[in-house]
DNA sequence: CAAACAACGTGTTATATGTACACAAACCTT
DNA sequence: AAGGTTTGTGTACATATAACACGTTGTTTG
């Protein structure tokens, strides 16, 4: 930080004009919640109450408060909304176009986070809250577009070096959603028996000697994430 | 942003205590600018004025103005401190501990940029900013250190995919040059003869029929990077 | 209950990429 | 003229990726 800045600052905290000029800005967090579900990625969004996004959805987020940590305010944003304690959680980037949100100048941190849709939609208490499809996505308010697409692209970026993954489905589950999974997130087909040996060779898996029952089809065999690489809450 | 939020910001142009408690925290930007010279990468910083950081570096950062987009400011603070313009700027993260700013409330957003030394150290006419050797950072100021670790990583992580590099070195540099900007980036040693194939495959380079000179040694063959692939500014 | 359906489980070959490694030639210094 | 330093170049081996087919198992349907 120049010393300008310092100069500044010090005095914003003395003079009120200097302080509202410079401090007249919200700072906020905003979470990408996605999800899977019957193949399809989805994403957490809640019906803006904004009158410029009448009927928009928008993402779950919150201004910070002045005693926590920029990076905790996520991790209370997702317990107030859905009752998760111990997600995987991530900083993406900020967002701080001066016109991006209408009631004021807000600059947005985002964190994308991945959850298990089956185990934990019952937490979710507030009925405005809604699951939509990745790829069904229109009628955003605010940049909320362009922060999900930037989340996803993050995703996709650590999704076959890191066992990021497995936070999005139950803990057993068979070698097909795994790669429908994979498939949703990065857009592209991939061919089984490459992917197999591919996620084979990593080593991430255990093989639980059960079988998938209620498929009709037949059944693969269920796996689990071995031990010790589930990744968790990573900071606070 | 939930509905709670955007009450609580209608509330907040309103009244004046609400808009204290939530809008009493300061957004700053912070540039980690990396230079390289004599096989060095180097940061530029310049000493902290805070008391509490007494003969502390610091990075170059300024509160962002209440008017001005959140990654329009990076490219304001380095055109002041360097006179440059057309830089590559990357953002890397946010950092917002609540007490990594001894005088108040600060959340920083942090952006790297790399420039070459030799062609725009006259510009700097500030006397208090000096170029600094990775290698041998110490007494810095804030969480700047994390900072700068983090920023690093960033650049390293694309430092083989995309053309960034070139913005460290002169327009016409020789194969060795480029060899030791990459290995003090990523801190290895490589082969010289599989680095050579390996630029040689991305297609960068333009061979300039040119040699070195003033090389105590035999000189190598002069390239610039092809017309085109040079990161420039990304947005304002 | 037989046929159709849908997904399971498995291996080889060809191509591309990564890694380890050595020697003669060019220019500068002493 | 000898010694120092860096240049420029290719091959052999190992690893990673990509394309590709068939018999098996369980469920559903007629």
């Amino acid at each position: 930080m120049t010393n300008e800045t310092l100069k500044r600052l010090k005095t914003a905290e003395t003079e009120k004009i200097s302080h509202l000029e410079y401090f007249n800005i919200g700072v906020s967090v905003d979470c990408v919640i996605f999800g899977f579900e019957k193949k399809d990625l989805k994403v957490l969004l809640i019906k803006s109450d904004l009158e410029e996004f009448a009927d928009k959805w928008s993402l779950l987020g919150d201004l910070i408060n002045p005693d926590e940590n920029l990076d905790s305010a996520p991790y209370r944003v997702l317990k107030q909304r859905t009752g998760l304690n111990d997600v995987f959680l991530q900083q993406v980037g900020s967002f701080g176009d001066v016109n991006r949100h209408p009631s004021g100048r807000v600059i947005t941190t985002v964190y994308f986070s991945l959850i298990n849709i089956r185990d934990h939609q019952l937490k979710i208490t507030d009925n405005e809250v809604h699951w939509h499809a990745l790829t069904d996505l229109k009628d955003l308010a605010f940049d909320h577009k362009k922060i999900i697409n930037a989340s996803l692209k993050k995703l996709q970026d650590q999704v076959m070096d890191e066992p990021v993954i497995f936070n999005l489905l139950p803990e057993k589950f068979s070698l097909r959603e795994l790669q429908d999974l994979y498939q949703s997130i990065l857009g592209a087909k991939l061919d089984r028996r490459n992917f197999r040996k591919k996620i084979s060779v990593k080593n991430w898996l255990h093989d639980l000697d059960e079988m998938e029952n209620n498929v009709p089809h037949r059944p693969g065999k269920l796996y689990k994430l071995k031990p010790g690489l589930k990744k968790g809450k990573v900071k606070m």
